[in-house]
Parts: structure tokens; sequence; C-alpha cells
DNA sequence: AATATAACGCAACAGTGTTGCATTAACAAA
DNA sequence: TTTGTTAATGCAACACTGTTGCGTTATATT
């Protein structure tokens, strides 16, 4: 991938991004920008961000896409392996900066994984 | 929840996990029951037992929800904290059986957790 | 300024899962 | 066994997130 031309869609998303310290839906991001852009562009700079490393994307609640800025990644390796938290209260979601230590699996060979905790974050379980 | 009648549905769908030492996706039992249930049914079915605590359900890749026998829960009580395991090669799910440790994070209060592990099944990796 | 083509908007679609409602079947009571 | 209650079913239509095709527009290069 590269080669990203710096339109006006791209330059919106990633001042979301950079702007936010937890991870964002592109749910959310359709309805915030649904006056500005057409939903499939949103779909489509995503994916390409996410192409690029620069952002990373995983499943939380539902099923829904979550991105957040990627740490340190480029297009040929992308380490988002962190795990991830979901505020089931106000709907947060952050990528966690912990690492895990996966359980052993006898017979298989691990890939990849997600972990998804959910619960109360701060501001939430006072 | 209970109170559940003994109906063709729950019959044939109880059969299909009792026969199966893997997890299954809704997905799956819609195409194989296709000619004998409506879609709605299997799914209907599906959430019921899990109400029941008799099945468990949790999203695989790409969103996709699976069913799996629940091992000593109640209608009151789940307890389906298990990881599970997807292989990338023949897409089968299991449960695991393994205890995670989860990562102490300050500030927030973990409720749940959903870890889906993807690799290579025994039969797959050779 | 002219050109190449990446990115865009729009509409239609795909796939999983849900809802409303009329009909059918399970089960208990008579 | 018959009857009555209502849970369960089938069907069609829908909801929702995400994708695809295609003609148009905008970015970057020459
Ligand atoms: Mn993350
Ligand atoms: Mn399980
Ligand atoms: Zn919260
Ligand atoms: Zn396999």
């Amino acid at each position: 991938m590269g080669v990203i031309r710096k339109t006006k869609a791209v330059e919106v998303l990633l001042n979301e991004f950079n702007n936010s310290s937890t991870a964002i839906s592109a749910k959310k991001l359709i309805a915030e920008l649904d006056s500005t852009f057409n939903k499939t562009t949103i779909y489509r700079v995503l994916d390409k961000l996410e192409d690029d490393g620069i952002l990373h994307s995983f499943l939380g609640k539902e099923g829904l896409k979550w991105y957040a800025k990627c740490n340190g990644c480029t297009a040929s390796e992308h380490a988002d392996l962190h795990p991830h938290f979901q505020c089931l209260s106000c709907g947060k979601v952050e990528c966690l900066t912990v690492s895990v230590t996966l359980p052993k699996i006898p017979n298989k060979k691990i890939e990849t994984s997600q972990l998804l905790l959910q619960g109360k974050c701060e501001a939430c379980f006072v």
C-alpha cells in the first residue's frame, strides 16, 4: 500500500485519532461526519490507514469495528497484540499497554490473539 | 426464562451440540438445517438455550456468533470465561479448558473478558 | 496547463441477525 | 381423549454494519 493522498477525509480522520486518547468505532465516525463525508469514504480511508500501519482495528462488543492509532507499526508489520478494554457503562474503548501472557495450548500453533476486557472505567465505577 | 418445550427444533439443535466436540456457528447451523427449520427459529432456540444456561455464545472471526455447550452453568449464573480457539485454516472453533490470568488494570473494574486465540489446529499445521 | 489515476459520492447490494404477526403445535387440565 | 392455553414456529419484512461498481472529482506529477 502507501501512496496516500492528503485529502480532506484523510486529514479530518487523522485529526480525530490524534485528538483522542481512546479508540473510535467506525459507527461513531460515520455518525459524526455524516454531513461531511460519505460512509463509504470513511470505511475506505480507515481501511487504508490500517493497511499503511497508521491505525489498527479490532472488534468490540457486538462485533463492531473499532480503530485506534498504532504505535510504531509499519505497513509490513503490525504489532497490535495488546488487549483492549470496553466500558460497559459509557461504551468507551481503550488500548491497554499491558502485555498478556497467553496460556500454553498443546498441539496448536497460536498465531494471533484478541483479548477484550469489559467492565467499568474509572469515570463510571466511582 | 425456563419453561422450554421439547420441540423438534430444540431436540435437533441439542443433538448437534451433544454430538460435537467443537463450537458451532449460527451461520453453519442455518446452512445445514435450512430445509428443516426457518432461520428465525434457529436463532430463537439458540438464544433460549443460552438463557437457560445450556449453551454459551461468543464472537469469532468477523464478529460471527458461535455457540457451545456449557459446563455446569445455570440460567442465573453463566461461567463462560474460558478462552476460545479458532483455526485459521479449517475454521474449527473450540472452547479451551485452560484458565487465563488476566492482567491487572489499575482504575478499572473488570467484569468479564473474551480471549480468542487464532492459529492452526493440530490437523492443520502438521 | 495537461495528464494520470487515486479518492470520492451515490446507489445498490451482501450478510448476519431481529421483529411483528398470523398459524401451529406442545402440554396440562378437564 | 378432547379441549384450551400459550409457547414456538414460519414467513416476510426489516435493521444494521459493512462492501462493491461505476461515473465523477480532486490530487499530484509532468
Ligand atoms: Mn489497540
Ligand atoms: Mn466456550
Ligand atoms: Zn465508562
Ligand atoms: Zn484446523
